[in-house]
DNA sequence: TGGAGGTAGTTAAGATTTGAACGACTTACG
DNA sequence: CGTAAGTCGTTCAAATCTTAACTACCTCCA
C-alpha cells in the first residue's frame, strides 16, 4: 500500500526533500531579511535587482515579468506597488506604444544598496558558507543545468 | 557603483542564481501537475503527505504546520478546504483539548494516489533524471545540511 | 488597404496568505 | 491550591496573488 515500485529511493528521496525545505526555509529566511532592512518582499528585490542589472535601469514589463520570473498581472501590482514607493517610474515606450518601461528610481536604487549587505549575508551565512567549495561547484553546475531545462520546454 | 568586495564571486552566484531559478520554475511545474491531476495545491499535497507518513494518518494542527512548512494560520485555512473536499477531517484530542487532529479521510487517501505517479514524474523528469549520481547525492547532502542549520536557529 | 491573429499591459473578482489579536486550555511554580 | 506564562487553534482585516477577460496596439499578408 505504502510501497511502490517507483517510488524515490532513499538517495534520490533525500536529494528532493532537502532541496524542498532548504528552499522553503531560506526563501523565508530571505523573505524577513529584506522586509525587516528595508520593508521589500522578495519578489520586490528580484523585480528591483532585474531594473539595476538592465541596461539605463529599465525594461519592459513583459521582459521585467520574465526575467524576474512573475506572472504579467502580479508584475502590474508589484510596480504598481514600487511605484507608490517611489522606487520604481512607469515610463512609455516611444517604439511601441503597447509596451511600458518600468525604470528604477535613484530611491530605488538606494533601497536597494541599502537592503543588499543584510541579503548577501543571509545568502552567504544560509547557503555558500555551508556548502564546501566542490559542493557549491557540483551544485551550481546540476542546478543550473535543472533550471535551463525547465526554462526550454 | 556596482562592484562591492564582498558581492558574490562568479562559482557562488552561479549556484545561488540556479539554486534560486531551479525552485521557482520545479515549484511551478509541481503547482501545474498537481493542479492539473487532482485540484490540489502544492501546499494542500504537502498536508495530505505528512498526513499519510504520519502514524493513524492524523497530526495535530501544530505539528502538521511545523512538518509541512506553513503557517498556523495558514493551515487553518488549508485544513479547512481539505475538509470542504472531504479530503481531511477534524477530529477532537481527548488529552489536550487545546489541540485538534487533522486526519486524512479514505478520500484523502485516495487523492494523494491518485496525483502522487503524476508527482513522481515531475520530480524524476525535471530534477533526478537531470543529475549524475554523483550530483544527485552531493546534491542531498549539502541540501539536507542547508536545511538542518536553518531549522535549528 | 483591411482585417486576422498575435502581443503588451491592465483590470476586476475571487482566492489565498499574512500578521496580530483573541479565547480556551495547560503547565509550572510559589 | 491559584495564578502567571505559555501553547493551541482560530479569527479578522489587510495585503497579495491568480485567472480570465479586455483594450490598445502591432504585424503580416491577401
Amino acid at each position: 500500500m505504502s510501497d511502490d515500485p517507483d517510488a524515490l529511493g532513499p538517495r534520490e528521496l533525500r536529494a528532493w526533500m532537502g532541496f524542498l525545505a532548504a528552499a522553503h526555509l531560506l526563501d523565508h529566511e530571505i523573505e524577513h531579511q529584506l522586509k525587516a532592512d528595508g520593508g521589500l518582499s522578495h519578489g520586490d528585490f528580484e523585480v528591483l535587482v532585474r531594473l539595476a542589472m538592465a541596461p539605463d535601469g529599465r525594461l519592459r514589463m513583459s521582459d521585467l515579468a520574465r526575467e524576474a520570473m512573475v506572472s504579467k498581472s502580479r508584475l502590474t501590482y508589484q510596480v504598481t506597488q514600487l511605484e507608490r514607493a517611489g522606487l520604481v517610474r512607469r515610463t512609455a515606450c516611444e517604439s511601441d506604444r503597447r509596451s511600458v518601461w518600468a525604470e528604477l528610481t535613484d530611491e530605488g536604487r538606494a533601497a536597494l544598496e541599502k537592503v543588499r549587505p543584510g541579503h548577501r549575508r543571509v545568502v552567504r551565512e544560509s547557503l555558500i558558507d555551508v556548502l564546501t567549495p566542490e559542493e557549491l561547484d557540483v551544485l551550481g553546475g546540476a542546478l543550473t543545468r535543472v533550471a535551463d531545462r525547465l526554462r526550454s520546454r
